[in-house]
DNA sequence: GTGGTCTAGACCACT
DNA sequence: GTGGTCTAGACCACC
């Protein structure tokens, strides 16, 4: 399993690692249950400081993502419940529509966007409407 | 014209300005040569400082969306340059990927997706492949 | 005798007015004695406020490089006295060291730098190391 | 590593600093990777506002000369690319007209200004046409 | 009137 | 520790 970090982004490291964690799950390359790197090791992987790696593992837990369990480490969940919170999801519509709007002012056509949104559900488990099994609904 | 700004927002004031006035000339809301309220003008409107106001206003401006006319005011420009930054644009995708794998997370479907981006789209001036006749391509 | 101005630059109208006459003086095109447009004239023929034309014909006077007959108008003087404040040159070395760091970040050699400099020598009048005859040397 | 300001001259601090850093690189005496000094150790040794290092250090940033790697500091980056705005070539040259002009006025020869000229290349690295390695023609 | 610069001082997020 | 954002208030040049 491989991190691919930017430390010159503007996206804080903690936030890309639980970024790309959630997108392996997506894609299935993390699968339920598998067992993630502990936070020295990836830290030392990484070559960054533990204290961002705990920060990523701590809100993937809060999210319930991950799950620790004491003494054996940190695994995937199952059973993630889809938690839709309005103001989460204003940001995501936000988060779109200024994503467009940049896109325009760099010269990409609606098509080339679709292409992208295409390419990316495709890369994804469950490229149906649904979404992968291991996403329970609970609204 | 109207600014409408979340101060509780985690994405900065002068960031949210920058977007709005993006967005309104993408919409047609804001035409070329069109004056904007003055630093002073806006940043009461809004109830927040002058600085923050002009700030954004710079922004605009090395962007080449806006200009200013010594003494006069600042202004939509016409003819904005299609910059597309290969490194902007790997942002872009990376920003679309990171939506839709939070969308998943939330339990929206690829359709509800697809029906935020036409709305987009449909909102905004030129919204066939083109975009509006104000974008000069100088690729 | 026609002037030409960018509203948008961020050097000051009457500075560019400034430079517009001390330039054609130097290419000749403006000759001692020779009689400037009136500052209503000028300020209509550029569509700009009177009180900028005026601000840089009085810069100007300031230089000893034009001077005003009162009611027949302004002229071009002879006789320019050569004033060299030594605050004045070391700011000249500045823009000139500033330019070519500026140059060679745009990828500009120092060959197309000189080509530059050959071009604008040969637009001048006495393009020998001396300078214009109406030049003065008091030093 | 010592940065000279002038207070009193017409060109903006922040500006300044960014001159001052740019040559530092053209010179080699900042080499890519180095590390730059803090916004408030700089601020404290030139003894101004934090915000206006701030300033300069964000523009510079922009124009890739450097960048800022979260928690740890701002660093000279490598591979600046040549970036070469029509725009700004006619600025640059703009500039070295008018202090061709400036400098007739003060009586200074064509060949005092060559003189000038070559110390500043020489000054430089890679004083040939080309330019210090570190700049990568992305043209 | 306009925007641009600078200061002083505060708060915050990230590493 | 680092840089980033925001405020309040001042001063200046330009038009």
């Amino acid at each position: 399993m491989f991190f691919q970090i930017d430390p010159r982004s503007n996206t804080p490291l903690y936030e890309q690692i639980i970024q790309q964690v959630k997108e392996m799950c997506m894609k299935g390359v993390l699968k339920p249950d598998e067992k993630l790197p502990s936070v020295r090791e990836l830290s030392a992987q990484m070559v960054i400081n533990p204290n961002t790696v705990s920060k990523a593992y701590q809100e993937l837990e809060r999210q319930g993502i991950i799950h620790t369990l004491r003494g054996r480490g940190t695994f995937i969940s199952q059973d993630v419940p889809t938690y839709s919170d309005p103001r989460r999801i204003q940001e995501m519509k936000q988060s779109l529509k200024q994503m467009i709007v940049d896109a325009r002012y760099a010269g990409l056509s609606k098509q080339e966007i679709l292409t992208w949104l295409e390419e990316f559900y495709e890369e994804m488990e469950g490229n149906s409407d649904e979404g992968p099994a291991s996403l329970k609904d609970h609204s």
